[in-house]
DNA sequence: GCTGTAGTTTACAGAATTGTAAACAGTAAA
DNA sequence: TTTACTGTTTACAATTCTGTAAACTACAGC
């Protein structure tokens, strides 16, 4: 293998993520063969470990990034919903759901999770709830925060299994793979959800009781 | 290793994918080796070749098994939930998304199918939707089958979504890992669902319209 | 320029895994 | 009892993978 010019420790570390990002969307973490990432990265696989410190070190730092960068999507998209005007929020909902999706992250995020990887999970959803809350009280005024969680838990899951399914649910049920029946639904859900009042989402079941246990 | 005595060949295999469940349910299907299904299953590796062919064939039999079963238990809920009083109701939706888990099949059904194993998913999501709009029709009448779809669809992911998140998720949205917390999400899913009127899933969204695409 | 640090590669070790081959041993039927 | 079939095991082959060791080299600072 031709020799390379040295370069900065991050640059090396980020083509690495960058090669196992790759490959983790088409085999999953389990699939994960350190030389693969480095046939990609173009370099030889000890440099991998020189950098990573060995294969489970490789995989916790994507966990971490592939986090990040999936909760600043999605808290960016529920911040730019604030300012949606009336008409345009069913599209700044979707738009929240879609952004969970970009560049595949959402996928690898689930992967990684899947996997065992929990990195920062609970930060990352505190965040997303967080900003939920806020978008939700700028539309509906004062709402319950226990139901800001059930909604966050309830699109959460949805999309968990949306990018796990990876549309061979969706077309089981005829919704189709092609990106724009997929994106459809995500569509009917934000619309769906936005016509639920506060009211609406109290059950008989009184959930800070249980939770005060 | 003490010879055993020949037992039928469904035994052997029946045992065999015994042992394959258990172990998918904690390491995942790309993480089942044969050297571990044959200690737990009492055997040497090579008779589970000698049964199933190849380590694939093994999990294509496990992704058959595993789906027919959940798929019966579902449709066996929905059914029964058709017997239902209306007080009962909720209780009986509860029980439909609570089938989905049992016996850790739903979770090694979702991982299978992460992994690639479709196996007769449609057959089996077709199944669901009949008995679920057969479902919708006697407690509210005439209903869209469309609107099942969606509904089946929504349930359908958030319930693959918590398996794969395995309580994580909910964990750090403060649910709770415990059952009792967990299930509480289900119970107020169903009552929520059970509240919603054909009309209201109804959005602007012409999803026939889109399906004759 | 020299020198040290660190990014990079080659070569290799050790372990684990799937699958094969052949022998062995119950079981049933002739 | 003998024979044939097949479930089962032992031993092994071939591959693949992670991680180590040591050498090589680019670059920065003195």
């Amino acid at each position: 293998m031709a020799r390379k010019t040295h370069t900065t420790p991050e640059a090396a570390q980020n083509a690495i993520l960058d090669a196992a990002e790759k490959i983790v969307v088409e085999v999953g973490p389990a699939g994960l063969r350190l030389s693969a990432v480095a046939r990609s990265a173009g370099m030889a696989h000890p440099n991998i470990i020189h950098h990573f410190g060995s294969r489970e070190g490789l995989l916790a730092a994507l966990a971490d990034r592939v986090g990040a960068r999936a909760t600043e999507r999605i808290t960016n998209a529920i911040t730019a919903a604030l300012d949606a005007k009336e008409d345009d929020r069913v599209a700044a909902m979707t738009h929240i759901f879609d952004s969970a999706y970009q560049g595949d992250e959402g996928k690898v995020a689930v992967w990684m999770h899947l996997s065992g990887a929990e990195s920062s999970l609970k930060e990352n959803m505190a965040r997303i709830v967080e900003a939920s809350h806020r978008l939700r009280q700028s539309i509906d005024g004062e709402v319950k925060l226990s139901n800001t969680n059930r909604l966050v838990m309830l699109v959460t899951l949805a999309l968990v299994g949306e990018v796990v399914s990876g549309g061979a649910i969706k077309e089981a049920l005829g919704f189709g793979r092609e990106e724009a029946k997929r994106a459809h639904f995500r569509q009917w859900l934000a619309e769906l959800l936005l016509n639920l009042s506060d009211e609406e989402l109290d059950t008989s079941l009184d959930l800070d009781t249980l939770n005060s246990l």
